[in-house]
Formats: structure tokens, C-alpha cells, sequence
DNA sequence: GGTAGTATGTGAACACTGTTCACATTTAAT
DNA sequence: ATTAAATGTGAACAGTGTTCACATACTACC
């Protein structure tokens, strides 16, 4: 991850403060995730990182962006993978959504926290909007889709659902006792019984 | 609120100091609520709240259970309106629940951040308990229950739905520009097309 | 190739945070 | 009235985000 060829500049500070946020979010949980701790483990001092990000607010922006676009690309591919398989789409954009909420918990919840972001920065905006047609685009197989911006009643309730879940099984009662497996067929059970309401 | 009749005893600072913590929350935000801002706003040193509280945490604990209450309080009596008007129950309910949302977000988030909160708090698990069976008591006239102790798919699928939507609009791109009355509208539209599942 | 200018990293300082602890004060029990 | 327990205080600690004058390295131009 270092790149000691010089002692001064770092190279890729920008890049290596995200990693370090992820890194820590992933071991201790958002919460822990501090400036200086991430000034310390990138190996640099704690003021150094004000030249990047203007804000510890605008680095978990940055952050947050940067776990929406990892999410809008594992729906992608799970959407790709499920259409080549001719297996359903929805079904598994679905649980891929899921997946990644149980798998990462901290990015999940760092991408909607409204209190701890700027949700009108640009980046973030334009992530935002990528997910959503993602998400439409997964769920558009099963879906009649009237318009391009809006969402229709049937695409919200599919990303009400698969988000109200997700939610439950990381910050919930729902998932408390279970284990992965168990998770994923709670999921697959709620998906197949709401699956003939969106054909309407 | 103050109660000067003694200068140095505060009499109930246990129940002021939540109601700080709700009223902080309520103005600048969950992320605004600090230990120190609390003890100021009810006129006492920030060291006293150690004498009622063992953490920040335990505290927020706290203050989560109390918002559960409030919510189980506010669905079941919903449920009792819809009932007496002879109205859907269901939608009674789940309206509750994200107006709840939509006007205390503060509260609602408080509810749910696992790390925020000792999720293993006597107090806390068994205010779950309660809004998870009034969750079910509010879903029981449209749905078949068939366990008391854990959740059938349906009812994991409408409390998902409203779960998901209520944190899509305070913690997400859904409702973004519209007033309570849109967000209300589009609550009902999904409800309504939720319905008919789970009746099956 | 040397020099000016700009980008990037530093160290010390600021106010603020949660938390602790010896101490002060009030209430309750004997 | 005296003791014991409960409750509030003030000063202190380490840790936080943030700023700013300063140091160092990279870039562009003559």
C-alpha cells in the first residue's frame, strides 16, 4: 500500500485516505472511523488531509459515493449474470442488494446517512442517480417501466422491500440470531411472495 | 422544566437529561447530541450525568427505547382508530409508522443505529418485543399469523415495505424535493399495490 | 539547468468531546 | 443528631476536528 520512494509526498493521498476509511470501517465499524486514525494509517499527519477534503464530512462523502458505485456495479453484473443464465432478474438483483447490505454493513450504512454526508454534492448526486437506474434497470425485467425519472408505484415498493429488509437484517431485530444462509432464505421467501404483485 | 425549589439536588435529571436528548436531537440532529450540551441545557454539570447513566451510549439507549415506546404507542392506537372507523387496518398502521418516520427522523434513526446503542440493553430488547408484536397486531386483520414468536413471510414482507420506504425518505434519494403530502400520496400508491400479496 | 510558483505535507495550537475521580452537598436511615 | 448513601461538582485526562504559519517537494518556464 506504501509507496516510500519519497519521504515527503505521498503520492495518491486523496485514494489512500478512502482505503483507510474503508479499511477501518470494515474492522471497527463507521463509528470508529476518526481523521486521525486514518491520517495515522496511511502513515501521515492528521492536517495533511485537510488538503484533500475540506471537511471529515466531505471524505465520508466521498466515501459513501465511492460504496454506491461498488453497489451499482455488483447489481449490474448480478442483473448480467442472472439474464445470460435466463434465471430471473429481479429475484437476483434483489438478494445481490441484500448481500451486499449483510456482507458490508458499515458501507450500507454510510451511503444514506443524511447526517453525515453532503447528500447535494455532485458526485454523490450522480451516484445516486446511477444506483437508482440501476436498480430500476434490474427490476425493469419484471417491470413496466412508464417513466424515466420518476419511479412507479411498483419500482418503489420492489427497492422499498429489498431496502426495508436490508435495513432489519443490519440494524434491526430481524436477523439477529441467524445465520447467512438463514438470512438469504428469509430474503428469497419475502421476494417470491412479492414478486406477483409487481406483474401487475 | 427546571425545578429550582433546591439549587444543588436536581430532583429528576435521569428523565431530563432524555428529554434533552430529544429536544437536541429534534433541532440540530442526532449527530448534534452531545453529553456536554445535554448537561447544559438542563442546567447541570456535564460529570452528573455519569451518576444516571454509565456511557454516552447508555444514554442514547435510553432515549432509543423511549422512542420505541412512543412509536408502538402511535401504531396501535392508529390500529385502534382504523378498527372503530372500520377502516384497513394495514394502512392505518403502516401510514403511522412513516409519518412517524418522516416527522421524528431523528427518533426513528436513534431507534435502529446498532452502533450507537447497546442493542443487548434489558430495556431496549424488550421495547422491540412490543413493537414487533404491535407490528403484527396492526398487520393481523389482513394477514394469517401463524406464529407468535417469529415472523411469517408476509408480515416480514410488509414490515420490510414500510421499514424500507420510511428510511428511503428521510436517509434517501426518494423524497428528496416533495412535501409530506407527496411522500404520503406515494406511501398509499405502494400500499395499495402491496396489499393484494399479502392476502394470499 | 536553475528559478519561480504551486501543490502538498507538518507541527503546534484551538475549542470541544467523553470520561474519571476526589470532593462537596443534600437526602435517608438509624 | 449522627451516619450512610445518593447525587452533583470542578479539575483534569486523552482524544477529536480544524486552522495556520511554515517546510518540503514537484512543475513550468527562461
Amino acid at each position: 500500500m506504501k509507496k516510500p520512494k519519497t519521504s515527503y509526498h505521498h503520492g495518491d493521498l486523496a485514494e489512500s485516505l478512502l482505503n483507510a476509511v474503508d479499511e477501518l470501517a470494515t474492522k471497527f465499524g463507521l463509528e470508529a472511523v476518526t481523521l486521525r486514525s486514518c491520517a495515522k494509517r496511511v502513515g501521515v499527519s492528521p492536517s495533511s488531509a485537510f488538503r484533500h477534503y475540506a471537511d471529515k464530512r466531505t471524505l465520508l462523502t466521498a466515501f459513501a459515493t465511492r460504496a454506491l458505485m461498488q453497489l451499482s456495479t455488483v447489481l449490474a453484473s448480478a442483473n448480467k449474470a442472472a439474464l445470460h443464465k435466463d434465471q430471473d432478474a429481479f429475484l437476483a438483483v434483489s438478494l445481490a442488494y441484500i448481500k451486499f447490505a449483510i456482507e458490508k454493513p458499515a458501507f450500507f450504512r454510510a451511503m444514506w446517512r443524511e447526517e453525515t454526508i453532503y447528500t447535494t454534492d455532485d458526485a454523490y448526486m450522480e451516484a445516486i442517480i446511477v444506483l437508482t437506474s440501476t436498480i430500476k434497470g434490474g427490476f425493469a425485467s419484471s417491470l413496466v417501466d412508464d417513466d424515466a425519472s420518476s419511479m412507479s408505484s411498483a419500482e418503489l415498493l420492489a427497492w422499498s422491500s429489498v431496502h426495508g429488509l436490508a435495513n432489519l437484517l443490519i440494524d434491526g431485530p430481524v436477523g439477529n440470531g441467524l445465520s447467512k444462509a438463514q438470512k438469504t432464505s428469509l430474503a428469497t421467501d419475502m421476494l417470491e411472495l412479492l414478486q406477483p404483485a409487481l406483474e401487475a
